[in-house]
DNA sequence: ATTTAGTTGGTTGTTCACTCCAACTAAATC
DNA sequence: GATTTAGTTGGAGTGAACAACCAACTAAAT
């Protein structure tokens, strides 16, 4: 119960349907197939209560049953799957440059994508255009309806108000996208959005296939600048201002390097791809050619190739990150810190680097056992993520009122 | 609903009583003077849900009622209001050097402390030692009967399972003193343990008289070392491993001075109470004759009477401080930051030097209106604290069973 | 092949707890 | 006495727990 502030749920008979349905769903989405039984002896509600939500569920076709064989004695039990197809999401993730679209299925899965050059112009206009854009994917999918739309956005994002809140490379601030939306597309039952990195956090909560407790942990992007997400018992942690998780611009040394932040010394100004990209090619004395983030991937080709010049600085990066990621351990002390981005590429290249330093600055860390992994997603993890956050509603739908 | 583990949780007619009758005491305790009527319009309960939960909490004597006056027309109302003197907790803060206790009631206010010397022996001993001094300060204040007990510990500690996992500055290492206290007082229904900075940030949240929002803050205790507590949405984050919060040991100068952990360039080597000291020292060449705490009151009171070198000793703690702040800032995004220790005495000294510094290191941060306070409690925060902790198990005891 | 016991999975009334609702009483003002 | 507001009472509704039941399978005997 909260202290300061008065929670305004209060119990009723509905919200407990509600919450025993979310938690069966959840329970069949994570460890299907499973039988009526298992959940209830799991969840030690009656058999009779699973009885008669999973009937609920079957009827919204959100499940689906079949029996099974290979029990041992007495009546087989009938498996319960989550039934995909039916319930489908839009995902779009907006970023400086390159937006792109994805069809997502209940289970993480996408069922197919595509994307766009992101336009500096009116938001309002450029919103619509990439909903049409997704319209024309739905129907090169034969998909007809959509039940939620994810949006993850590189900024500052109030996700309960549907809000952009400020996003500089997109030349938002304080853009309602939510009524957008929802003028253009009032059909469409849920809406999400938040900033890109938390999404991804929340992709590799839901569908990371790490064998590691994810409860608490830290996803951090490293690209042309550093974004993280940090999950705190299962939830993203948002922030009073929604901004919460901007390890990047941590200063890390006093008089250090400048940032495009105005500070001095941020972390990003060391461990992102433009520092590195920057220190490679103070190295090689040549110049900047092309993007951060071609030249970043020709850096890592390098490496990979073994070219002793590229693997230097990607060391050098590792370093960096290890400074970093010791800080964020001992800020909110998560079990794991799972990274993505072009960089995991040479993961055998950083990783050992990362670890050292981690070891070396985290006293108390060995009984710790902090996992230090790259992201586990085959799929982009901003534009996976986009789509969980609508997901995520369909699953935990128990806010429903009193 | 959580992904990756179950919520065991589950709904149930109990669980709605209990959420409901938390929220109503919460609000009588927040609010009192309150009226039947004015709760059921503040939570959307119906009256007569209102009137049987209150019935109930007269009759535990955890609350009482009074006619008021003074209302314009129609029947008065009958005001609530919390009950004290029936439900009073033992509070026990152990620190490194002094271990104190107090007698607390359930408003927070203090009955009566005691202090003693901390001794390095057995644990068991030591806390069999404690209970028994604070049954003298029960005898002495006529109080015969103690609904819980609540300890703030200078370590490490696991307050699930009550145990110290980690206290090095008292010898402790995973020492189960739930256990220890159960078998010497079976009688006390609750027990509860934490961190002692966690603990501060916990009676702030519940006691403090800051006119904030502290639902997202950051508690700072300065001392010989720098401790915090982290509270998001109402509640103390704990962390994977009862770690959370540890930002004196951040790294703010990479290759700066060595600090008691054995990494280099942590900020508590910068701005705790110790590094003033040290910084004091080698300015005026002296030698350290007295104990950090000593020390630090004594360059305190120069500054107070305008000791330039004083002064400037603590202006430069302050810019210390305020590095760290930023990064804190942009790590979880808080609402405030609360600052307890001896250099609030200061505060007219440090607090325009770190504003200065977390509004030049923090972009974007005027927008924010982020509150840098010194505590606002009039009692040792680590002491409430501990009582807090137990108190908060009486008030949201909802977590009965299912 | 058939019968019977034993085991496990799932369903069906019944009971119980709790909130909601509407009609009531209580106590104040005008 | 009419009106207004506070609080109570008894009945209705909802959903979970419980226990008895049916369903479907194996094992092992005849």
């Amino acid at each position: 119960m909260t202290p300061n502030e008065i929670n305004i749920i209060s119990g009723n008979s509905k919200v407990v349907r509600s919450i025993n349905r979310a938690m069966i769903l959840n329970i069949i989405r994570q460890m299907q197939p499973i039988s009526r039984v298992k959940i209830s002896r799991l969840t030690g509600l009656n058999k009779s209560t699973v009885s008669s939500i999973v009937t609920d569920l079957l009827r919204e076709e959100i499940i689906y049953e079949q029996a099974s064989e290979d029990q041992s004695v007495g009546r087989n039990p009938i498996d319960l799957y989550l039934k995909l197809g039916r319930y489908l999401i839009g995902a779009i993730n907006v970023d400086s440059s390159i937006t792109r679209f994805a069809i997502a299925d209940i289970d993480g899965s996408i069922l197919g994508t595509s994307s766009i050059n992101t336009v500096q112009q009116n938001p309002t206009q450029f919103v619509e255009f990439c909903l049409d854009e997704l319209t024309q994917l739905c129907s090169r999918l034969n998909v007809t309806h959509l039940e939620g739309l994810g949006l993850s956005i590189a900024g500052i994002v109030d996700p309960k108000n549907l809000i952009v809140k400020y996003a500089p490379n997109l030349g938002w601030k304080d853009f309602n996208i939510g009524e957008v939306i929802q003028n253009f597309w009032p059909e469409v039952r849920t809406i999400a959005v938040d900033n890109d990195a938390k999404c991804s956090a929340l992709a590799e909560l839901w569908f990371g296939s790490h064998n590691v407790n994810l409860s608490n942990f830290v996803f951090l992007s490293i690209g042309p600048g550093i974004g993280s997400g940090i999950v705190v018992e299962n939830k993203i942690l948002n922030g009073e201002f929604h901004a919460s998780g901007e390890f990047g611009h941590m200063t890390l040394f006093e008089e250090g390097e400048e940032c495009t932040c105005g500070n001095h010394g941020c972390w990003e100004a060391y461990a992102s791809d433009t520092a590195t990209v920057k220190r490679y090619i103070e190295k090689k004395k040549s110049k900047l050619g092309q993007s951060i983030d071609l030249m970043i991937q020709d850096i890592i080709d390098l490496a990979r190739m073994q070219d002793p010049a590229a693997v230097e600085i990607l060391k050098q990066t590792g370093y960096y990150l290890g400074i970093g990621i010791s800080n964020i351990i001992k800020s909110v002390d998560p079990h794991a810190i799972i990274i993505g981005g072009r960089i995991t590429q040479v993961w055998d290249i950083i990783h050992p680097r990362i670890m050292e330093v981690v070891n070396q600055r985290t006293f108390f860390n060995k009984e710790k056992n902090i996992q230090i992994l790259p992201t586990s997603l085959n799929v982009r993890p901003r534009l996976l993520g986009a789509a969980t956050l609508a997901i995520q509603e369909i699953f935990d739908d128990y806010k429903i009122i009193n």
